[in-house]
RNA sequence: GGCCCCUUCGUCUAGCGGUUAGGACGCGGCCCUUUCACGGCUGAAACACGGGUUCGAGUCCCGUAGGGGUCACCA
């Protein structure tokens, strides 16, 4: 078996290319990723674009750029499933010459007709093999033929999934199905067979959504294993789908599906979406933040649960405040000064980090918290902060102002002391100064330490703003 | 509808015959505190249901219910 440890483990991720890579594809490209390096493997990629009329380039490229944000690299350049299909196809022709395969002549007419029949008596929809055992020569003169597997009519075929464990299908569930279409190409079931055994992969991890797959590709295997030998069942580990927070299946209606688009319109980092995502449907004890070497060295698939989990919005945002936090302040100031308005400073920006980043979750809110920076006066006023400039206030600004502006030494500490020093002379709460002064620096009530932003605009700023609200 | 899979707090999960059923997100409270966060402490919150097996079941078996997947000359 291909699961022995003897086995360099190989695996795949097969995408087809009909649009971005969403969370569930996300999710089962690191599995596999994961899976390799943990094991020493080797981690391909494949394109499965034989659909050319959903394929588009477009979609490969998002596809890659997805993976590449997310830090899941390959050994080898992608195979392109569509530039395989004489190899595809000459596979189709060594079963049909052993007799694991036959030529059919039922037209797409023909077949719907037998669906509709089968509909109409509440019979389950298979192909019935009316060309199984008849012989070509039967059929008109050049008509066209699909070719359909000769699978079992009896027996069970029972795999031992890594990740659902054992499952068995009757054979007799199982049709002829089409392996080579009437113009001559491959069918994705015979293609994906035919791609992993070339590859060399040991081990197929994908979606739930492709057990049943398994059943039908398996025969393939054994019937070329007979043919020609070589072709070892593969080990197989179908892992439950994601579903959206509403318990359906992850769909656009979801919103922001694409694994792009989180880093774009959230300012997720590629660091908590690897650790979401790796938490989502795989667990280790009490482990919840895992860095990625971390989860190469604790991750397999016997931590892989059974049942489908549901995508959720505010785990992902708290671990990408986490990663956040742990981000280097120059590498965040890159991450966030496209999303501040044309002209910010940027070495400001990177001087407000540590105190910016500490209360954020995406990089929009480290932006928004940026906003008092880069701010013009007459400033614009929040109504909360409107609402805090009344008249004792502005009086107290002027008193506050004037206090500062005796300050020899601009730093946090020395402002500090002495504007506590005013509000004890006062008979008042820090807040009541604070609070105002916030208002009048910021336009907002909620904002870094009031010390730290006096600092950060620096002394004829800071100054200004105070005046141009005190009374 | 046939077949296949799944079922522990709202969510992600730990548990692998004997636990006060643990952690995380979220939610509430308290502390820290000039605001908001961060951090710390703390509270509420789950074994879908019914039968077995067993001295003992969240853990094993069988049903039921619910959810999901799949049934193309798509992948």
């Amino acid at each position: 078996m291909a699961s022995e440890s003897t086995t360099p483990v190989v695996t795949r991720f097969a995408p087809s290319p009909t649009g971005f890579l969403h969370i569930g594809g996300a999710r089962t490209a690191l599995f596999n990723w994961l899976y390799a390096r943990h094991h020493g493997g080797k981690a391909l990629l494949r394109i499965e674009d034989t659909d050319t009329k959903r394929s588009t380039q477009e979609a490969i490229d998002k596809i890659l750029e997805g993976l590449a944000w997310l830090g899941l690299d390959y050994d080898e350049e992608p195979v392109f499933q569509s530039q395989r299909a004489e190899r595809h196809a000459e596979v189709a022709h060594q079963l049909l010459e052993a007799g694991h395969a036959y030529k059919c002549f039922a037209t797409p007419e023909e077949l719907e007709a037998m669906r509709a029949e089968q509909r109409a008596q509440k019979q389950p929809m298979r192909y019935d093999g009316r060309w199984r055992d008849r012989d070509p020569s039967e059929a008109p003169a050049g008509a066209p033929y699909t070719v359909r597997l000769k699978t079992p009519l009896t027996g069970v075929l029972t795999i031992e999934d890594e990740v659902q464990g054992t499952v068995s299908v009757k054979n007799e569930e199982l049709d002829d199905y089409i392996i080579l279409r009437a113009d001559g190409t491959p069918t994705y079931m015979l293609a994906v067979v035919v791609d992993d055994h070339d590859m060399g992969v040991t081990h197929v991890i994908r979606g739930d959504d492709h057990l049943n797959n398994a059943f039908r590709q398996l025969p393939i295997y054994r019937a070329m294993q007979q043919i020609e030998g070589g072709w070892d069942d593969p080990a197989y580990a179908h892992i439950p789908l994601i579903h959206g927070a509403d318990g359906a299946k992850m769909s656009k209606r979801h919103g922001a599906v694409g694994v792009a688009s989180y880093r774009d319109e959230l300012g997720i980092l590629p660091d908590a979406m690897f650790n979401y995502l790796l938490r989502l449907g795989w667990g280790y004890g009490d482990r919840e933040e895992i860095s990625r070497e971390e989860a190469v060295e604790l991750f397999d698939l016997s931590g892989v649960g059974k049942s489908p989990s549901r995508f959720d919005l505010k785990k992902l945002q708290n671990l990408n405040g986490h990663y956040i936090r742990e981000t280097d302040d120059r590498v965040l100031t890159d991450l966030v000064l496209p999303r501040l308005p044309e002209g910010a400073d940027r070495a400001l920006l990177e001087e407000a980090m540590p105190v910016l980043k500490v209360r954020a979750r995406n990089l929009d809110e480290i932006a928004e918290g940026a906003g008092f920076l880069f701010a013009t006066r007459p400033l614009d006023m929040t109504e909360k902060a409107a609402g805090l400039l009344d008249d004792e206030a502005r009086a107290r600004l002027a008193l506050v102002s004037r206090a500062l502006a005796q300050e020899n030494h601009w730093t946090s500490e020395a402002l500090e002391a002495t504007t506590k020093a005013l509000a004890e002379d006062l008979g008042l709460g820090l807040g009541k100064l604070a609070q105002p002064m916030r208002a009048a620096l910021t336009g907002t009530t909620t904002s870094p330490g009031i010390f730290d932003v006096l600092v950060l605009l620096g002394r004829d700023e800071a100054l200004a703003r105070l005046d141009a609200q005190a009374a």
